[in-house]
RNA sequence: GGAGGCGUGGCCGAGUGGUUUAAGGCACCGGUCUUGAAAACCGGCAACGCGCAAGCGUUCGUGAGUUCGAAUCUCACCGCCUCCGCCA
């Protein structure tokens, strides 16, 4: 969410930046809102205040055992009068509610202008694509060939967009989760939680899936949404919360299972395990001073590479530009790593600082020293997508027999195994 | 799932219809005293909204209601605790 002064200041510079992302909004509408609130809001208030002082001379009066019936049915009158500005007052504020929690975030002065995903820019380019002297073949012949993935009966027990895995498959999809959150938590300071894989509205509004983007989600029957990252049950912890100053910033790391229903992606990425409805994603978070975040965004991209670098994948960093930000954000990295069964770089992990954006929504705060509560800000990033960083081991890492090397640093979560080849346990 | 109890500021806690403008304490901040510190004493100290300000308003888990007036009464919901049942 924006803040509502930044608006009533300054809307076009509001209007200006959203406009960079793509974004229309109507200020006159918004003006006239204002204005309206602004003046139902100081009748109401005057009328509360002369309620609230006859009242109390009513209280006055009785104690004394004199007559108070004229000043009770004036508050009578000031009731009714009341009632209908404090609806209309109710009516205003929701009405501007609904336009702010529309509005995506501004996006921060670094971030390129431009319109599509075609206007990011790649800012490095980190480790070589290996040559391969056979022919290259993409994950899902490389793990049906071993009998260790299963896309059919996957489909069989839920849907297509789900997986099944096998044997040392499924070993390894494990050890990449387990080697990422002793990463984290070992050499980059973070602290690893376990959270809730559902959460109410509250905490889906707190971090802008909501009211937007309720598509997007599984809702269960009673009303609450299956996560579709960490960042929601992680990031919500700060909710309604006023931190000590000194106890930022806070680095908290995740492991969940993420549910997507992937509504409007029909056709796109049907292949394989890059797009499913379920799948794994060790998740960084940090609450962090509004001075700090940026340099913080640097700092946690650079802990999701870290893994990339150690598994040997080849990657890119791209600075997402204002027209392909997503909702909450106002500045993004995304990772890409190379696929050789696909020929390109693909997003396996998205870094973003939110600023205030989701802290205004949820109402987190710190105190500095003696100050009053501040907004804190949130980032996180992926660090990484479990599904999609196995896919890369096992296309970068095939052999010409078919078999899969592993990569160093999982061997010692895989039992000192070295390559996953068919007919193994 | 059943029965009972409880939700008050950063924390503890008083308050069962009217000068509550939420007592008191802890913590914290400033001051006096002191070589310094501690103790003692004095003062300050919730959040949010509107307003240039004075100030006004809202908030006692959340929402609705009763009343001239609600932290206090009623209803619903949420959460926590205790006991019973069930269960990994």
């Amino acid at each position: 969410m924006l803040d509502i002064q930044l608006l009533r200041k300054d809307i076009a510079f509001v209007a200006s930046r959203l406009a960079s992302r793509g974004i229309t909004i109507d200020t006159a509408h918004f003006e006239a809102l204002e204005a309206e609130r602004k003046e139902i809001q100081t009748r109401t208030q005057d009328h509360q205040a002369r309620r609230n002082a006859l009242s109390k001379q009513i209280g006055i009066a009785k104690a004394k055992g004199e007559d108070a019936s004229a000043a009770m049915a004036e508050v009578v009158r000031i009731n009714d009068e009341l009632k209908v500005l404090e609806e209309r007052l109710g009516d205003i504020q929701e009405e501007l509610n609904d336009f702010l929690s529309q509005l995506p975030n501004l996006p921060h002065a670094s971030v390129p202008e431009g319109g599509s995903d075609a206007d990011n820019v790649e800012l490095r380019r980190v480790g070589e694509p290996r040559r391969f002297d056979f022919p290259v073949r993409d994950h899902v012949d490389l793990g049906e060939a071993l009998d260790l993935l299963d896309f059919a009966t996957a489909a069989k027990l839920a849907s297509s967009r789900f997986s099944l895995m096998r044997g040392g498959l499924a070993r390894l999809h494990r050890a990449l989760a387990q080697f990422m959150l002793d990463t984290h938590t070992q050499e980059h300071g973070y602290e690893e939680v376990y959270v809730p894989y559902i959460v109410n509205a509250d905490s889906m509004r707190g971090t802008g899936q909501l009211p937007k983007f309720e598509e997007d989600l599984f809702k269960l029957n009673n009303g609450m949404y299956l996560i579709p990252t960490a960042e929601v049950p992680v990031t919500n912890i700060v909710r309604d919360e006023i931190i000590p100053g000194e106890n930022l910033p806070i680095r908290l790391v995740a492991h969940t299972p993420c549910f997507r229903s992937e509504a409007g992606s029909y056709g796109k990425d049907t292949r394989g395990m890059i797009r499913q409805h379920q799948f794994d994603k060790v998740e960084l978070v940090q609450f962090v001073r509004p001075e700090d975040s940026y340099d913080a965004l640097e700092e946690l991209t650079s802990h999701a590479e870290t893994i990339l670098r150690k598994l040997e994948l080849p990657y890119r960093v791209v600075a997402l530009c204002t027209g392909d930000l997503g909702f909450s954000a106002a500045k993004t990295y995304d990772l890409e790593v190379w696929l050789p069964g696909q020929n390109t770089y693909r997003e396996i992990s998205s870094c973003s600082n939110f600023e205030a954006f989701q802290a205004r929504r949820m109402q987190a705060r710190f105190r500095r020293e003696g100050g009053k509560p501040e907004l804190l800000h949130t980032l996180n990033g992926s660090g990484l997508a479990v599904g999609r960083t196995l896919v890369a081991v096992m296309e970068n890492y095939q052999n010409a027999d078919g078999s899969i090397t592993i990569p160093e640093v999982l061997r010692p979560y895989m039992g000192g195994l070295s390559v996953l080849r068919q007919g193994q346990d």
